[in-house]
DNA sequence: TTGATATTGATAAAATTATATCGATAAAAA
DNA sequence: TTTTTATCGATATAATTTTATCAATATCAA
């Protein structure tokens, strides 16, 4: 009894991924052929045997000594693994300044996603078309979920609505949400919740500033 | 001679304190005076120890047994901590969909981080107000940055001309970059790069999905 | 053809982060 | 007043992630 095995990889290495990519892709239209762990390792600012570690947990070919990986098989290993080449669909729900930003991102069609549909609370948005998503009622929210079966749904919205929408996506059958709401969502336990929280970030370069500071007086 | 003391607190924790700070700031709206860990570490969905652990690294204040932290203190402490009450200047650079959506960005104030001026290479928005902050050519960048010690850059032009922003924003003076675009900057060891990168999170949300869907086959 | 070497994959060690355990104690209940 | 109990801070253990080490080997230069 085969099992369907799927590899695992920490969230850390997963996330170091897209910057492989970014940076194998650049290399490719250098015309370069091969490239090294230790040469990726530099020019990203890691570690040698972290890259070729992350590049092991994504690749069964093998690298050959003294040459390395050959860069297009590479980008074709990493592609498969972040299933760039299958599309995942999305709605997003909250079409303010920040939602429509993300309805333009130019990125997410090389990266597999595809937003389908756009829902807000604001009627003055209705049918209005953003990128070339239309923006519906909220209200049409769940049902459009569920008849197209959509795996993913974006939060955009006040922090106050988020985790209302948050219901709804997970009652039309929302597997994944990516919440940009600064809030906790309750979930239950098989579903993924990604927070993308602009404090978090700040919170970052703010204290490392602070660090600066300190030491520098 | 007494060294300028700053605490020391891991990347992951500080990055768990604004979800602290939002929790306890709906709590105090709610009128609730103490809150114990293990109550903001069921509610948030962490481990009891590891938000006894946050808290004590920005808090000298003692909780008490039975009832915990007093709501109010905590806040402040975060606060504090987080550098919420003295403001950071910040210019961005790229007036795109984006930066757009991050000039509009109602939470920056709240965070101690002030966008004081935006730039971009296309004349056609020069003068142009976003939110009350003027876009100017990319030119005067570096002077104006020098001139304003400012400290943080945020950069949300396209990844070709990241490398280059981020030169100019360090040469004026900029200690800390905030990069929306993806692509690895290179810095002095002692200028601080925090990557935004929208790909490395669709990256651990597409690959949830993947798992799900081969598990459930 | 031979020897030197850069890189590989694998395994081991170190560092960091998260979680469990425990005695002490303030507050509530008996 | 005494007992029970929830939470505290501190310390110990476990888990995860990163980094170091090493034998094997493909490529290149002599």
């Amino acid at each position: 009894m085969l099992k369907n095995q799927v590899k695992t990889i920490s969230k850390q290495a997963l996330q170091r991924l897209p910057f492989y990519l970014n940076y194998l892709k650049k290399k490719q239209e250098e015309g370069i052929k091969n490239i090294s762990s230790p040469m990726i390792a530099m020019e990203l600012d890691l570690n040698e045997v972290q890259v070729r570690k992350d590049i092991a947990s994504v690749s069964k070919r093998d690298g050959r000594p003294k040459t390395g990986h050959n860069v297009d098989l590479l980008i074709d290993d990493i592609e498969t693994f972040l299933g760039y080449n299958n599309v995942d669909r999305a709605v997003i729900v909250g079409a303010g300044q920040l939602g429509r930003a993300l309805l333009h991102y130019k990125g997410f069609e090389n990266y597999g996603l595809e937003i389908i549909a756009a829902f807000d609370s604001n009627p003055a948005l209705f049918n209005q078309e953003i990128n070339g998503v239309k923006v519906a009622s909220i209200d049409k929210l769940e049902d459009l979920v569920d008849r197209l079966k959509v795996h993913i749904g974006i939060i955009t919205v006040p922090a106050q609505y988020a985790q209302e929408v948050c219901d709804k996506m997970i009652k039309g059958g929302v597997l994944a949400i990516w919440n940009f709401a600064p809030v906790h969502l309750n979930v239950p336990e098989n579903i993924l919740v990604h927070n993308e929280n602009m404090a978090s970030s700040l919170a970052v370069l703010s204290r490392h500033l602070k660090e600066k500071m300190a030491t520098k007086k």
